[in-house]
DNA sequence: TTGAAAGCGCTAACAT
DNA sequence: ATGTTAGCGCTTTCAA
């Protein structure tokens, strides 16, 4: 009934060794004899012992834990996004032996708002921060001397390294295709649109139609809605239809959420689609592929952006590496049935 | 550039007063003078004092933090239903200013699995386990004295709280709207038939069409998949429709992904949904809303699910209620496009 | 290569 | 009501 945890102090009476030495053996470190080393290690198997995460802290000023900040708006049920890049820390962290600490904060920074309690408590031995966020968050952390490494979101500011999506690769893989496909009025929509990731990949679609000697229409864009949810799609895509001269023969939204709004809207109007209009989103969220019809879209490997953050993360904790970078990860066009082929100008592989 | 935290001993030096009376002030103790107290608290104030977690859990012997145990297969990405009642823990547990540590286990326990890590650091003051999990990690938590709830599954052991589904009630609700809307051949697909909240669901299925004075005909049911992915669905229902007599009018499946699989199934197949089959899920996971039709299914309140699971983990914490007790969340049936009226015996509030 | 000893920053008896 | 003191179980100098 007893179930006092064995402690170091018993391990190196047992091994006839000092707690110093059975300290060594635990952390693996070297300057123990192979003989002491076998002692040790046979006494801490004989006694199960393991050593306690608190006690381990406090001594040596670390954690194990790492922090994981988000804003509230980004961490809720019609934001799947986020979650999916959390979820990816969670299992990256692991391998790492480290946990993470969740958190959100309110997406405006008030006076008397509240810091993160891993903060308060320095409970934490890195910190991740994925999405837009306010500045002063960043330097709070920044403050503490802990490494960060921010998801989806960059700043100008030593020390702070970013994993980034390849937007304009994505939207240029999607222009690229619709125009392959023998589209030329191609529209977007989007919200949203300070936020760096909606920001870029717009820019992307006006730089990439230019390239490909396309005139950029304004009555085919709209990206004044203040979200990126299934509601803005919708809208946003009643003005694109309604105030455009030339109808768009396809549609590029600013992401999954407001391509299925623009799907519905078109399909509540009586536009098929994509017989009438195409339609790409971006992220590829589990969604895409339920809707009717399936989204043609740009994949975002989301739980492999949480995992290169805490790897990086990581190596500045740990000092393997601590230089301030981006890394920019990859996407591809995704193609489902929600864009068609007008047109053939080159072979299109469908799968 | 020092960054060192102020400690409690500063604090004392300030506030001119020893340091377990500061204690008894952070920690919100009595038998602290009105003027001392103020008096400590304007000196954590201008300090900027906060306790370290490590040196209150060594002292303490608490972690402040809730481990959370899944098996892998319930944590992937086809499985958003253990994702949700994760991050429904999350919240809660914030509330009531706990982190919550997640970690998997493989399905099957085997001779060397590796111990949860909080497990043997003691970095947890209470566990909670989601799913049907292999028994030894349940003695596993209680052998270290941990507090100890289960959601969406329960053993018969002293000291162990579950937080349940109310299956029978969902399934209940299901075949009594099927019924009053004409359906009398009503089938029954699932698969994992062993895990509780699956089992529960085919006897609440076969208990109520008893009840309502309909035969249970084995030609309806298909139960024999080993697991209740979306395939699995798929394979389900094509036994179902391909070797009963009378064919089905409805069918109703063990989860949601099952029933998108019978969906699909169902249209590739030539059968209209819900015109020559109703289909009812139960879940009412995010995909329900965007598969088309839209899946008329049972809500589960899962993040609810997570939070309550804290909040009795907490109370068993912190002393409040250790009563082993089985709390069940109620469900509701979301009406949908998957689902006909045949002929209304009854009036029906569709939404 | 090993051991002794001094903390790490708090909580929790116990005294007063 | 407040102070003294002894740990909590480790890591980390520093000696030997």
């Amino acid at each position: 009934m007893k179930n006092k945890k064995t402690t170091i102090k018993e391990v190196a009476k047992k091994a006839g060794v000092s707690i110093s030495t059975v300290s060594l053996v635990v952390n693996n470190l070297p300057y123990v004899s192979a003989e002491v080393r076998e002692k040790v290690t046979n006494a801490i198997k004989e006694l199960n012992f393991y050593p306690r995460r608190n006690a381990r802290g406090l001594a040596s000023k670390t954690s194990g834990n790492i922090g994981f900040i988000l804003t509230e708006n980004h961490f809720s049920q019609a934001e799947p996004f986020y979650t999916k890049i959390f979820l990816g820390t969670e299992f990256e962290a692991r391998k790492h032996r480290y946990y993470v600490l969740l958190t959100t904060v309110a997406p405006t920074r008030t006076e008397n708002e509240e810091i993160p309690r891993f903060l308060l408590e320095e409970n934490v031995d890195g910190v991740i921060i994925a999405g837009k966020i306010h500045q002063s968050w960043i330097e709070e952390v920044q403050n503490r001397n802990l490494p960060l490494v921010l998801i989806d979101f960059e700043v100008s500011r030593q020390g702070v390294s970013s994993v980034l999506i390849d937007n304009a690769e994505g939207i240029h893989k999607a222009v690229d295709y619709l125009t392959k496909s023998g589209h030329r009025e191609i529209g977007f929509i989007g919200g949203d649109i300070k936020h760096p990731s909606i920001k870029s990949r717009f820019t992307a679609y006006k730089q990439t139609l230019s390239e490909k000697g396309i005139e950029v229409r304004q009555d085919l864009i709209s990206i004044d809605q203040t979200d990126t949810a299934i509601e803005n799609g919708f809208v946003a895509a009643k003005k694109v239809m309604e105030i455009s001269g030339k109808k768009p023969t396809a549609i590029i939204a600013a992401n999954d959420a407001m391509a299925i709004g623009a799907i519905r809207f078109l399909k509540s109007s009586g536009y098929m689609v994509p017989k009438d209009v195409s339609v790409i989103g971006f992220d590829n969220v589990d969604a895409a592929e339920h809707v009717s019809p399936k989204l043609t879209t740009v994949h975002v490997p989301k739980e492999e952006m949480g995992a290169i953050a805490v790897k990086r993360l990581v190596e500045k904790i740990q000092k393997i590496d601590n230089v301030t970078m981006k890394t920019f990860v990859g996407v591809d066009l995704v193609l489902r049935d929600s864009t068609k082929v007008l047109s053939s100008k080159e072979v299109i592989p469908v799968k």
